[in-house]
DNA sequence: AATCTAATTCAACATTCGTTGAAACACAAG
DNA sequence: CTTGTGTTTCAACGAATGTTGAATTAGATT
């Protein structure tokens, strides 16, 4: 009656040594292939052919489909928010007691997602290749991504916050938005840039991605929070108005 | 035989006085159901049931689901070209002969999205949706944009780098793609930013988003360009060493 | 009124879908 | 060997899928 999954907590080890087991190659073989078609494009039956195991074994092993792919967005998950948590806190003890500039919180938050898609292997690729499908579907979007991820996202909002004081609330959210959506359509690897530029960008190639999307948002990001510093600085001078505060030069 | 969509020129005029024709019934029913839940998850009974018509009357129109996808794709392509074209010549002959602001090129590219996804009706705000998917899908992502809408961009690149001399053209593109990346993550209103910030944002509320897109992207830009013009100074100081010049100042 | 054609209806096609239950298997523990 | 448990296989279920062809209707033309 019961999946296995629950009772998993006591099993033995995988049956067939060395190799991956079977619920790892189900998982390997459904990640991939719904990065490549979506989630609805795939039958159960496309991804146990491919893992080469029987059909019912997606419901013993996970429930059903869409437990599955619940498991294999969470499977990479975890790995992810321990590193970038960790790269965060790097940054930010490496520059104590001043706040980190915005660039290495940038770089500490798209780092460790561009380099695993570049240089992680084929699982990876196509993990990413997911996570766009899922930011930007109104069916999982907003609760798969909050809830596996915004414990994180907080995390890297607060630093960007201590290092641009008196950043606007809703500035911070949006560029975070900004950002999101940036990073997403690079993961897709559409291919669309290829024939945009006729050749001279490729979607492939996340190096070149990382070294222009750091310096890019960065900017975004202060030209935003320093409007609304300065708005801030206009208003407060409207209710107090004795000086007449005309430099509006903020240091970054 | 042949499906009616070829011979459609010659027909006469829809057969419902006053109301909308079987075909327009059918593509709007389409739009919606396939920007809720995507092209795999809608089956051509739910889009005829929505419409109101005969399940055979998608493939007598239309030919099939894929072509009557790709046809609510179009219908609405070509207004929007036209009128940001028509905005983006009206932006470079305002400011001729000096090319206009990096703002207002990006301001031409995104307000008619922006201001039909919010006030257009709940058409435009299907198609929006819609378009987001598509733009991150390894499906149609590369095939599907690329037809449609690069001519137009190629036009505002155009004049973004005769905006911007001496930029780097591979900076041009990508940061073309992350504009389009924040502006696609825009259109498909996951609610994610509404959980992720408590309620302070919200993904509906699009003036929001555009008065703090086009100056994040503009920054995004111009740091990327001045970056690339200043390497590129360097380089050509490195081969004709007579002169160093450390004022890298420009005029925006 | 007779004719013609575009549009619509109806029933059915052959596949494929996710899921299930019972039987068979494998292997460690007793 | 026997028992027991976790795993795999096999066959099948009912429902839903995209598409099709023939019959029917409606409206204009001759």
């Amino acid at each position: 009656m019961a999946t296995a999954a629950q009772k998993k907590r006591a099993t033995r080890g995988p049956r067939r040594a060395g190799g991956r087991s079977t619920r790892e190659r189900i998982l390997d073989a459904a990640e991939r292939l719904f990065a490549q078609r979506g989630f609805h494009a795939v039958s159960v039956r496309d991804i146990t052919q491919a893992a080469g195991v029987d059909v019912a074994l997606v419901n013993y092993h996970f429930g059903g489909k869409q437990a599955l792919f619940e498991d294999v967005f969470m499977r990479r998950a975890a790995v992810l928010n321990e590193e970038r948590l960790r790269r965060l806190e790097a940054v930010v003890q490496k520059s104590a007691p001043r706040p980190p500039r915005v660039e290495a919180i940038i770089d500490a938050f798209t780092h460790p997602l561009l380099d695993r898609s570049a240089r992680g292997g084929p699982g990876w690729k196509a993990y990413f290749a997911l996570i766009a499908q899922v930011n930007n579907s109104t069916e999982f979007g907003g609760l798969m991504m909050t809830r596996y991820f915004d414990p994180v996202v907080h995390a890297f909002i607060d630093a960007l916050r201590a290092s641009m004081p008196g950043c606007d609330e809703r500035d911070l959210y949006w560029s975070y938005h900004f950002l999101s959506g940036a990073l997403t359509l690079t993961f897709a690897e559409t291919g669309r840039i290829d024939n945009l530029s006729r050749g001279l960008c490729r979607s492939s190639d996340l190096d070149s991605v990382h070294e222009r999307l750091v310096p890019y948002v960065a900017a975004g990001f202060r030209a935003l929070c320093l409007r609304s510093a300065a708005q801030r600085r206009r208003d407060a001078a409207r209710r107090s108005p004795r000086r007449t505060s005309t430099a509006a030069r903020a240091a970054t």
